[in-house]
RNA sequence: GCCCCAAUAGCCCAACCGGCAGAGGCAGACGACUUAAAAUCGUCACAGUCAGGGUUCGAAUCCCUGUUGGGGCACCA
């Protein structure tokens, strides 16, 4: 049960909605946070919280990435830093289309519309947020350099349009990258199923980057959650191995297959060629009529399959045979060639040779059309070890048969071997493929940057001058945003058609608009200079701040944006625009915050609202609560944890701050030293917690705190005491990470100027973390028998002699067997009968 | 099917290099204050760490097996 706080007005009691009142317009007058262009030597930090996209009000998940963000952001200042925490909108993309269609409203309003309300409840949250740099992903000063980038990838060839099979969105009528399409075959964001369509399309050829993008995984592993690095890991899939080339008997038509198992080639019965690849077409072109015409019914068939269907492992594999036959080179053994779907014609290179004995997927297809199944590697297991007849491939190690030059060789072995062979007869090498396919970045979409390209009368693709950028969308006016498979920019005829850059003739625009994923994998650095209008970013701003220290936000963006961000810094790298390679050096991904047990959603009614539970605990309370509630990357089941529960924290830490009657400056040194031990204590603690991202420990460690300044003051040194000024003082800061209103209000009610998120934290007095004695347990056996208060410095002799002697009695008549001494804290004495 | 992570009090969670299971909070019981209640202040109780085995003088912590929950990958040759 959530109930309603109730606050008074009294100035004597703790009331959040008097205090944000009277702090915000505070911070909203002086912006406290903003960091001018100067740089400075201070050690700089960049912490930077996902931006978000403004799909009407922030939510809960928005709370919890903006307090946790902010946590850090604010701890760094409080260490002495200088920090950069900017706050933007990603705010292209086709929610804001759909609506538009939906409510005959405009994009760009429904968007700005939803970027204010936005902006509003973050300000009211209280973010230490540079205000002065925000940018919009959709206005034409940040779109007018994505489009510059664009033109970068292209000059270096690395933007390209390119014929092919893509993911086709069929509700949204939009083309999809393959990171949009969910492991079930749907579209990430409408939920259809995708289906395959071959279009013409703008590509980023992020596969060059694909061996750096893993390996300098390796750079980010203490950093990032490993999490994180095996998704990315298994996303680019590196695959080593062999390319060998089999020869179309006859016609002598090169056929390249990649294998990771090159030691099998002698157990390879029969070629596999993906069905809607050119060579299929190519070889059924060349064969007699029946053939053909079984071809072009397979291809058919293949076509109508939903990705959901193709992918499913378990349905029953199917293919026909083109009646053309390959040459081993390795045995020069002829093989039939067939053509079946569960060959992909966009890996490696669209046909593979099948071996059936060690590979299950041929085992099934071979024993489907009676074909010959060989067993070349004996595995030496218990189990039968005939695939034909058991229908289970082979996978183990073990010598070779049947294979010639490789006969009792074991797998790494024979893989050498092959390999070796292969290249000294000039039929193959050892290669190495990936998963990862290049980027597919044009939407047939209106909200979004707009390529830019021309494409004169003669199909040529000219760049548009860069003293033209940018390309700005034309207004909505007469256009039909509808998704009908073709931008709705071609429509727009005064926009579309422009003289050819070259001689003036007809030329068109590229009607296609950009992923929005491309105007985000770059966004941290505009916020270096987001003002800057004569380039992208400003080399001196990135030198003072890029790469982004800390990133924060949720794991969902694990493969899409971090992928592409690391892709484009690699390339912005190359290209001599920035220094380093890598753009986020530590990550923290934040759970998800749910309700009981389950994801929030509209349709199952289960729903938080961010304003609502501002309005009943106030923005510090839950702020509290998104750190205390547990490790960060937990997820936050809001019906367990006690926004309540902050609030009264919250109140308590005020009211001691309120108590306090020392003046500034008051002599902790004069104070109850057992206070100045827990403050200092904690003091100490707060940097390895913070950097272990342990927020939840330190909210518990400021309770405890706090609760030792009420005894204190209550039935202790008093309210005047010294070290209870510094107490209540190292609250105040730390509380300043969570909750600012109240910490700013403590802060002054103890007679300091503002901000308390400008000062910096005391240093912890080494004194007071060394303890003089400590409690030092004997154990017999392993169980407790004994307490004893010793000093620190005690010896291994000393401490031995006391415990002995502490426990005398319960020794008597046994054996010591062994006695392990641990100074100062611990004697274990073994003893037996 | 394969891989990874987790499991501590009724609940959310702490626990350094293996060394007394408890920092903090929620919910609970009791007391003080109050005519009473709320708020506040205080006191108390509650588990032997998912199960089983192993290593060790000593295991929540290390190893193995399993259970449950969560996540990732999965026709990628």
């Amino acid at each position: 049960m959530r109930e309603c706080v109730r606050g008074f007005v009294d100035e004597n009691e703790y009331d959040f909605r008097r205090i944000e009142a009277k702090w915000a317009p505070v911070w909203e007058a002086e912006r406290p946070f903003d960091v001018p262009d100067t740089v400075d030597s201070r050690p700089h930090k960049y912490i930077l919280d996902m931006f978000p996209y403004p799909s009407g009000d922030l939510h809960m998940g928005h709370a919890e990435v903006y307090a946790l963000g902010d946590v850090l952001a604010r701890y760094w200042r409080l260490r002495g830093y200088r920090v950069l925490h900017p706050i933007g909108w990603d705010s292209f993309g086709l929610p804001a289309e759909n609506a538009a269609i939906k409510r005959g409203v405009n994009p760009r309003d429904w968007t700005y519309d939803n970027i204010a309300q936005q902006r509003a409840s973050m300000k009211r949250y209280a973010a230490s947020f540079d205000w002065s740099r925000v940018l919009h992903t959709s206005d034409p000063e940040y779109y007018k350099w994505n489009q510059w980038l664009f033109l970068e990838l292209y000059s270096k060839g690395l933007a390209y349009r390119k014929d092919s099979w893509v993911n086709w969105d069929p509700v949204d009528q939009t083309v999809l990258a393959n990171e949009q399409v969910l492991p079930d075959g749907t579209s990430d964001r409408s939920g259809a199923v995708v289906v395959k369509k071959k279009l013409t399309q703008w590509y980023f050829r992020i596969t060059d980057y694909a061996e750096r993008l893993l390996a300098d995984l390796d750079r980010l592993e203490n950093t990032w959650p490993a999490k994180v690095l095996t998704m990315q890991r298994n996303w680019i899939g590196k695959s080593r191995g062999a390319e060998v080339t089999f020869t179309v008997e006859g016609t002598g038509r090169a056929i390249p297959v990649f294998t990771t198992r090159p030691d099998t080639l002698f157990g390879a019965t029969f070629m596999v060629v993906a069905p809607d690849s050119d060579l299929a077409s190519e070889l059924a072109a060349g064969a007699d009529p029946i053939v053909r015409q079984q071809f072009a019914e397979y291809l058919t068939e293949v076509q109508k399959k939903t990705e959901i269907e193709r992918q499913d492992a378990t349905r029953t594999k199917t293919g026909v045979s083109l009646g053309v036959n390959a040459i081993n080179p390795l045995n020069g053994e002829s093989v039939p060639v067939w053509v079946a779907d569960y060959v992909l014609a966009d890996y490696g290179s669209g046909a593979i040779m099948a071996v059936p004995a060690h590979d299950q997927r041929d085992l099934d297809f071979a024993r489907k059309y009676d074909l010959p199944v060989r067993v070349v590697v004996d595995v030496a297991s218990d189990e039968p070890n005939d695939p034909a007849q058991s229908g289970v491939a082979t996978t183990g190690d073990g010598p070779h048969i049947n294979s010639d030059f490789l006969d009792g060789l074991n797998k790494a072995d024979a893989i050498a071997a092959a390999i070796e062979r292969l290249e000294s007869i000039g039929a193959g090498k050892g290669a190495i493929t990936y998963r990862l396919r290049d980027w597919l970045i044009s939407r047939q979409r209106y909200w979004g940057t707009p390529i830019p390209i021309i494409h004169g009368a003669d199909g040529a693709e000219i760049p548009v001058d860069l003293a033209d950028l940018p390309v700005e969308l034309p207004p909505t006016e007469g256009l039909d945003l509808r998704p009908k498979g073709s931008s709705p920019l071609g429509a727009a005829e005064e926009w579309v058609n422009v003289p050819d850059p070259r001689d003036g003739s007809a030329a068109t625009r590229d009607a296609d608009t950009m992923d929005t994923f491309v105007d985000s994998s770059w966004y941290f650095l505009r916020f270096l200079s987001p003002r800057d209008t004569t380039r992208a970013f400003d080399p001196e701003q990135v030198k003072a701040w890029a790469p982004v220290d800390q990133y924060v936000g949720g794991v969902e963006h694990a493969i899409l944006h971090l992928l592409y961000a690391r892709f484009i810094t690699k390339v912005l790298f190359d290209l001599g625009h920035i220094n380093f390679d890598e753009p986020f050096s530590a990550l923290l991904n934040q759970g998800m915050v749910i309700l009981d047990g389950s994801k929030m959603s509209k349709s199952k009614g289960n729903i938080v609202f961010f304003g609502e539970e501002l309005d009943k605990f106030g923005v510090d309370a839950v702020r509290l609560t998104m750190a205390f509630a547990g490790p960060p990357e937990d997820d936050i089941d809001w019906a367990d944890v006690s926004v309540t529960g902050s609030h009264k924290f919250l109140a308590r830490a005020w009211r001691v701050a309120h108590d306090v009657t020392s003046s500034v400056g008051a002599d902790a040194a004069t104070g109850s030293p057992a206070l100045r031990r827990v403050t200092h204590r904690f003091l100490a603690d707060i940097a390895p917690l913070i950097e272990a991202y342990k927020f939840n420990v330190v909210v518990a460690r400021l309770m405890d705190v706090v609760n030792h300044l009420r005894k204190e003051i209550d039935t202790g040194a008093g309210a005047a005491d010294g070290a209870v000024r510094e107490a209540a003082e190292v609250v105040a800061l730390a509380l300043s990470m969570f909750a600012p209103h109240v910490a700013e209000d403590m802060w002054s009610m103890l007679g300091h100027e503002r901000f308390v998120g400008l000062q910096k934290f005391p240093e912890a007095d080494p004194a007071f973390l060394v303890e003089d004695s400590v409690t030092a347990i004997v154990q017999i056996n392993g169980k407790v028998k004994e307490r004893l208060e010793v000093a620190t410095s005690i010896t291994e002799e000393e401490l031995s002699a006391l415990a002995l002697a502490a426990v005398e009695s319960s020794l008597a008549g046994k054996t010591i067997r062994q006695t392990i001494v641990r100074p100062p804290k611990l004697v274990n004495i073994v003893v037996s009968d």
